[in-house]
DNA sequence: TAAAACCTGTGAGCAACTCACAGGTCAAAG
DNA sequence: CTTTGACCTGTGAGTTGCTCACAGGTTTTA
């Protein structure tokens, strides 16, 4: 197989599959006649795998450890396992952030309704966000200060 | 006013504000004896409004384009509203797409309390995720089960 | 007067691709 | 047998919104 061959079988860019060999998720051999990566079911099977991780928002590095630990015939679970886990609390961390951005968000449009739309003079440049509150304080204080 | 206290009064990193004038969403003047960028109160209000979009998830390109409507004496609200309208859209798909994930990662989780660690063995990879389906592909029949 | 703190602009790094570019290779058509 | 077009190669840049690093100039503090 080669990049578009295996691209397809997998439903994604060749470009992807490209990537993901420069990253060493994939380690295709070499045509000796023209350079060219030959992949196969293994391989395949990796990228089928990797794509799926991704969906479940593993990173890259974390997808390859995965893989380097499968290489090594030490058995990945029990760590995906616990990725999985860390995964899900974040999952759930941001649902509980989006919605409470999408309350603010229709109980402004509802209040919207009723204000003028305040054409700026020098104070105000739009109070409509201007006068949006800002997000719930509690465990966000200082997200500015670190990176 | 200079860069790092602008800085602390709105709340966000120096470098915040250096990128945000590199942008054009903040405009200095120059003191002409050091070239220091000289801040003043609108550039403060500017610089508040901004975060608070940002907030809201407007881009930059967005809330540069509401400013100039504002220094324009144009009004932007009508504008901000048809853009907050359309990000609303996005939350919402947003959180029905973490629900959906949420989903399919506790019920992944509760089944692999029952499934062998399954080493590698030439064929498989990790079956804890090899043996996760592939997501919706289109409008799924929903559920919302949590509010 | 020297050290610390702050200023300047620019360039790189992050994540996970995606696209562009320039040149090499191959299969089929003329 | 040559041309055409699709595919291959590697590398570098663009995306988004910052954040950090660097090297050198300025101001403040001790």
């Amino acid at each position: 197989m080669k990049v578009k061959d295996i691209a397809e079988a997998a439903g994604v860019n060749p470009d992807t599959v490209r990537f993901y060999t420069r990253e060493n998720l994939l380690k295709p051999t070499r045509n000796p006649d023209n350079n060219y990566q030959q992949f196969d079911a293994e391989d395949l099977r990796r990228l089928k795998f990797a794509r799926k991780a991704r969906q479940l928002g593993l990173s890259l590095p974390e997808i390859r450890q995965i893989l380097e630990q499968a290489d090594d015939h030490h058995s990945p679970c029990p760590m995906v396992r616990d990725v999985f886990q860390h995964r899900l609390e974040e999952v759930e961390r941001e649902i509980r952030e989006l919605q409470q951005l999408r309350k603010r968000m229709t109980a402004a449009l509802a209040a919207w309704q009723d204000m003028p739309d305040g054409t700026p003079d020098g104070h105000t440049i739009c109070r409509l966000i201007e006068h949006w509150d800002d997000p719930a304080p509690c465990c966000d204080a200082d997200e500015q200060s670190k990176g």
